[in-house]
DNA sequence: CTCAAATCAACCGATTCGGTTTATAAAAAT
DNA sequence: ATTTTTATAAACCGAATCGGTTGATTTGAG
């Protein structure tokens, strides 16, 4: 794979990006090595040239998207904020940044989930536990529930909220150019909409009150 | 195809099923009609019996579709209702009724709708234009808007309620087992929820405000 | 028992698969 | 200037799979 790494970055990420979108998209086996080549618009003698294998490829997109991701939370996570919107914000600014390097990698860690290939998925299930409690730390722990109204039910709030965000993510997936600055803000006037009306009074941001 | 609708009702319940599950989730080339055998449990040979070629089942499926989604919204579809949350639960409604009997239906129409192989995409953008003016009939017009509090956003409101709805959707198609029932209830007592808080007090309703 | 319909395994030629070899042309090294 | 190396793609490989067919077997009704 020195081949690879000796490639001008901008060539490196084209083909990275034509693989996660083709293996995001069809998964492993039905994702042919010519179909990243032509996304990639490489041969297809190149990919191997560069791999080796199909496999070879696969495990490395999935460990590239692994340690990004993982940067990305070191970078950006901060387990100070207890602020259940805070959080989610934090949450999306992390998925944000990692699509503007690769639009496609929220699809392709999305497909890697529910991979089922044989040839892959034993390989992929051991990578998932050691980067399981990895996920903890971002998930909806040690969060201050407090600032809710008393009369909202919680753990359906919760689920409405990774039903949102799911939605809003696969939204980001879909389209071919995306100006991620604005969608984001969209989604952050969503949360500020949300927490304006199920916290209590006293901790929504005072202006809000005096908005149009 | 006579020779499919001879089967038993519940053999080519199965098969419908299989094959929209198939070609939902790898698009029309890359599935393959012993795919769709496999799934439905019978011999690649059968297909072509009951449906000639592949593209006559693909199409056999797009406009089973279409009639079940017509039919679905003619009988459940009230225009008179211009509650804002009433009609998303229609909507709702209809969806989940359809998938009851195809559990895969979403999965497919989605598919379908960003389907882009040629042998059968300028057929299907014909049958699209041909049902436009219906989805408007189920669209957010003619709608009453007049009972959000002032400051609300609507548009954004609007747009937080399609991620909502597109999350939820997901969600049911993932699963392979569901009880649309609970699943059904959960997303309608998070309308309610939504209702409570964005509605003005006065169209709230009363029994909420002494809930738990 | 008969006969026709239902069904599937095996098969067809064509295509595509993952992967290799070869041809070519530019770049680097001599 | 000439050799050598490198980057690249086209052409190719055997194997697998494609959409689709056929022949043989199973099944079920008369």
């Amino acid at each position: 794979m020195e081949k690879f790494f000796a490639l001008p970055q901008i060539k490196q990420d084209t083909i990275i990006n034509a693989a996660l979108s083709s293996f995001g998209t069809n998964g492993y086996k039905k994702t042919s090595v010519s179909d990243i080549a032509a996304a990639a618009g490489i041969s297809k003698a190149m990919v191997f040239h560069y791999f080796g294998t199909k496999k070879a490829l696969y495990f490395y997109l999935v460990n590239l998207c692994g340690s990004i991701i993982m940067n990305e939370v070191n970078e950006k996570f901060d387990s100070t904020v207890t602020d259940f919107f805070d959080r989610i914000k934090q949450s999306s600014e992390i998925e944000i940044s990692a699509m503007k390097k690769y639009p496609s990698i929220s699809l392709f860690l999305k497909s890697i989930y529910f991979e089922k290939d044989e040839e892959v998925k034993d390989d992929l299930r051991a990578l998932f536990e050691k980067g399981e409690d990895f996920r903890n730390k971002i998930a909806f722990q040690g969060m201050d529930y407090s600032k809710f109204k008393e009369d909202i039910d919680l753990k359906l709030f919760v689920k409405m909220l990774l039903w949102l965000t799911d939605g809003y993510m696969n939204q980001l997936s879909d389209k071919a150019e995306i100006d991620y600055e604005i969608m984001f803000k969209e989604f952050d006037k969503c949360l500020n909409m949300l927490k304006n009306n199920f916290y209590k009074e006293e901790y929504v941001n005072p202006s809000y009150k005096s908005r149009s």
